[in-house]
DNA sequence: GCCTGCCTTTACATAAGCTTTACATTTCCT
DNA sequence: AGGAAATGTAAAGCTTATGTAAAGGCAGGC
């Protein structure tokens, strides 16, 4: 039924086969890794994670060092696991990344509520990362090149442009708020009267209007941008 | 530096006080509701909450019906509040929509560190994500890309109507006053003689009468308005 | 130091849409 | 029925957001 990927990072072998059931019966596929180290190449690896549940005390390199090095390439979500109780443990996990905390001993039907509450609010999340190469009708962009085509005609973005055009392209038929364009793209709020946004924008508009009539990027008077879907 | 917007809703109005300076320091906005009714109407609310703290008990409606019917429009993340420490509860409250759940008395660097650990999570969303698609009869509205249909035809929606109509379904069935849509909708108290609801509904009226003939938003006299539930 | 490129600000025209006005119509009360 | 109050809505008025050209500013490269 839910058929997600999680990544079970333990070297308590006979817990993992228990846990390994029990989410099994769940309907989640699940990977193990019994030390740091291979968990670490795991979760870095080509495979995608949806959840790693990730415990503390790990032979090779703790759940801290994992999480930290983890969080330098990926924001795959992660709920440690621990045999302490210990507050000062659950806190520095908390800060350095986690995104839930469980002591052990725990309720494995508590354990199963939690992975299906992460793994809710994070099917919510725009499934295209930045490095993807994006399409959409006769536009395409390409971020390992910074190269953006319009019906095959190279266009000369600036870097902000190209920023811009790429978030509201990952969130096409979306509504994309000019603070959000704001935060991501230039890294700050909105003020009021910055029109820095419109400026780019516009700038876009006449790059992509050059090969092509169709309209791409609809404002939605009040609120933001919105790049349009293909009609075809 | 967080700048992040709470709503609390716990009827404890010490132990309130004491959270609302406790994370005023962290850098939060708290908005405090003391029970659970207020606490519904605050969260569905014009007003924007980055998340909300939920108590299970409440006077009027308790935390799991309040999390419940705010479920039903909304998807801002929600962390729980309990004084028992029942497994039943916490699995419970992550079924029907928590996103974390801690247990009375709980420390308070705990419950920051799980607050800096949902927002940061959150906050890779976009801002409008946190609201749910609504579709009563043939009439289909989604927050995300502010698109409302009507009999599979798209309507052409200002954002002010967008938000009656919003609100209007939300509370399908039942009266929505004036005053509350002006509050919600325009952000302030309705004056005497202010026409601004009426045309606006007026103008919904007439663009949903584009595509489907039934009535669907029913005046009550002296009162307010009332979007009217499917008859089949 | 001086280009050069790019981001931002300024300024103004324009358009969108919110509010007000005005009047017709309906509802409710006595 | 008569009248007051509330509502429906067309149209005018007004505010504000947006589009865009042009000027300003800033930083990196030569």
């Amino acid at each position: 039924m839910t058929d997600k990927h999680l990544l079970l990072i333990d070297d308590d072998i006979e817990y993992t086969q228990l846990l390994s059931e029990y989410l099994s019966v769940q309907g989640y596929t699940l990977d193990i890794a019994n030390d740091g180290e291979l968990g670490l190449n795991m979760a870095t690896s080509a495979t995608h994670y949806d959840l790693i549940l990730l415990d503390v005390m790990l032979p090779k390199l703790d759940g801290f060092e994992v999480l930290k090095r983890l969080r330098t390439s990926h924001l795959t979500p992660v709920l440690m696991l621990t045999a302490k109780g210990d507050d000062y443990d659950k806190i520095l996990g908390l800060e350095i990344g986690a995104d839930d905390y469980l002591a052990k001993p725990f309720n494995h039907r508590e354990l199963s509520a939690r992975i299906k509450a992460l793994v809710r609010r994070m099917a919510m999340l725009p499934t295209n990362s930045t490095q993807q190469n994006l399409k959409l009708g006769d536009v395409e962009l390409s971020p390992s090149t910074q190269q953006v085509t319009c019906a095959d005609h190279p266009l000369e973005l600036t870097g902000t442009e190209f920023s811009v055009l790429q978030l509201l392209m990952i969130n096409h038929g979306k509504l994309v708020t000019k603070n959000d364009i704001s935060e991501k793209v230039l890294g700050r709020k909105l003020a009021a009267f910055d029109r820095s946004i419109d400026m780019h924008v516009s700038n876009l508009r006449k790059k992509l209007s050059t090969y092509s009539q169709e309209e791409k990027i609809k404002t939605l008077r009040g609120a933001g941008y919105q790049y349009l879907v293909a009609t075809c």
